[in-house]
DNA sequence: CATGAATGAGGGTTCATTCAT
DNA sequence: AATGAATGAACCCTCATTCAT
């Protein structure tokens, strides 16, 4: 690993991820990183700061593909809900250590900063999903819906899996260990099943 | 308050929603509560065990209210949907201090105690659940639908809305100071878009 | 166990021996004991005083065993010096969890008043040993010695054999686990060789 | 004083000596050393460790001694025990506060890795001691002894001294808090002693 | 630029003791 | 006479951070 910096912000990840920012201390992370223990306070400022720098690391994907995914003129309103939700399950459960990480600390815990940073970016976000749906009521595809809490619905399913992971392995029988045979099982089934709901909560044919 | 256990209890919850189980401090939780410090110790044994005695006194009404529900004859299986929706909402939206821990703890982060503990709880939750559904698939009222993942689903979304309050209050151009117009206001939307997503969702009319 | 006063204190005797006197809490006491916490302080005041009280428990009968061998006419010096190396090992061996506890607080650690205690009380003891040995001397069986060297020569010969039962466990390959084999094993042998040891050394044919 | 751990490790022993392990507090040790409280778990680890520290920086010196005396062909066995108790006399009395540390620690108390430590450094030392007397044997000047409690005659004599100073400092009309004084007088006295006790005890020509 | 040494603050827990009953 | 509840003090240890080099 070239870049110091960098095999710092993912070890933070890992380790904030399995136990908690509040519980992992800097000792930890550089240990694990195999890096001197004040360079972590040198590069980052304070542990605090490092939480904010991996944030904002991880956050510029997500945004420009919903854009563009948005933008696509080729594609019809369900084709994008399908895409939308194989694009966030994928991310979130391959991600899921970010995320639950990011879950964890937009509640009231961790500093304001840290907040306000976490609800811009998702606000960022938001916006561009509202407009795909919107975009297929207005082409008669979908049916009128509470834009936000539909998307609390999607997001909140998908995060229920990652943060509820050790009571999905039970209630599922899947092995809590091996990470791979998890992601695969629950990826297939996820996208089946957020799309299946999706398609009866959208269709304007089922207008009540 | 005549009872200090349940004082402590009740500060324990409000601080460990408030800044995490890490990030509250048995010293906090004594000052909060006005007692001595040496007392948690010694009625709980430890502040793991304080986490326990806490998860342990709210666990208990929840599945007696899903198993009265469950053998309610008087009721078809919409009826029960709904009444489930109108629960789950004001029970995670009120005690939503306690949901956050449970949320929080839920995951890697916690010992296997807790883990085990939150785990078999909401597994025999989902027991009762997956009965009322089964109930109305068997009377045709439902069509075939993923029910481990639609609970999720529920589950999710009512969680996202305690979990990302920050977010969501900005989202909704919400006051964040004022607990109880937030509480109002989400609990009405939020029995709404449940009911009709759910609606869409089952309905045997549906099927695809 | 009628006496409840005594029930503690034969407890205390083998907590002080096993943890040492600050390793003991007084819980621990309370707990083997089968006794309420309070109660230990109701009867002897404090911690302190229960090991002082332990002291003068044990302290009564060592003396009058010496003055009655100091005053039997009927043995000859050659004997007393058997009998006194006999019941020293017999009873520093059986007893040797309340020895244990006076070697260890008789020096730097606790408290003036249980140094003074113990002091006294080995003084009290040694008075007679010194008759002994001077009767000896003036009947012209022993030479002349340091006698109160050659006590302490005695009493850690066999102090060695209870402090570092760990050690001689293993140099003469005992079970540390059976204190029966010990005891046995130890007790013949101790006699043996102090018995040798003194008759060489007090012997007035070995004058120099 | 140029390095702070041996600071530490000095401080230690003078309080571990006067207030026994559990009764020194690594807050009293880093008062009196003059550094950090959290200096001490830094370099040592542990409280326990730091007694481990301790014990590994005391025990290296005796073991090269005795082995050297061993080997010195130019004297013979009667020289060779003069050597022996003028060494241990010297040494006890002199780290009369290490000793009774070990005196104290080698007991049930303490953890199983200090027990094993010190065992394994006495069993070393002993095997030397054992090789003189045997040599002396070969030799015909010194008759059939039970050579591991005659070691332990020669221990505890001294032990006693140190451990029971108190009592001795009554016994022999010491001023208990002159320490050069009493040093002195015992150190002569015991010297004399000791050689006297041996001298008789392993001449040959005292065979029973 | 990078780091070993050092630190003040605060962590959870256990202590011996007291006191109202 | 006996005890359950409660407490202030002190325990050892780890924390995030700083600073001289």
């Amino acid at each position: 690993m070239a870049d110091k910096k960098t095999e710092i912000l993912l070890t933070a990840e890992e380790l904030f991820a399995e136990k908690g920012f509040d519980g992992t201390s800097v000792r930890d992370i550089a240990q694990h990183a195999g890096v001197n223990l004040a360079m972590i306070s040198y590069y980052f400022g304070s542990k605090e700061k490092l939480l904010e720098a991996l944030i904002e690391y991880r956050s510029g994907y997500t945004f420009d593909t919903l854009e563009e995914l948005n933008k696509d003129q080729s594609l019809n309103p369900w084709d994008k809900i399908d895409r939308l939700v194989d694009f966030y399950v994928e991310k979130i459960i391959s991600n899921n250590k970010f995320h639950n990480i990011i879950s964890v600390h937009s509640g009231q815990l961790s500093s304001p900063e840290i907040r306000e940073l976490i609800t811009k970016m998702k606000l960022r976000n938001l916006e561009q999903i509202r407009k795909i749906i919107q975009d297929g009521q207005k082409k008669k595809f979908f049916r009128k819906v509470d834009i936000e809490f539909t998307m609390g619905s999607v997001m909140g399913t998908i995060s229920q899996l990652t943060l509820l992971k050790n009571f999905y392995c039970s209630l599922l029988n899947i092995d809590k260990t091996d990470e791979e045979v998890y992601r695969k099982k629950v990826i297939v089934r996820l996208k089946t099943h957020l799309k299946q709901l999706l398609r009866a909560h959208l269709d304007i044919r089922n207008e009540a």
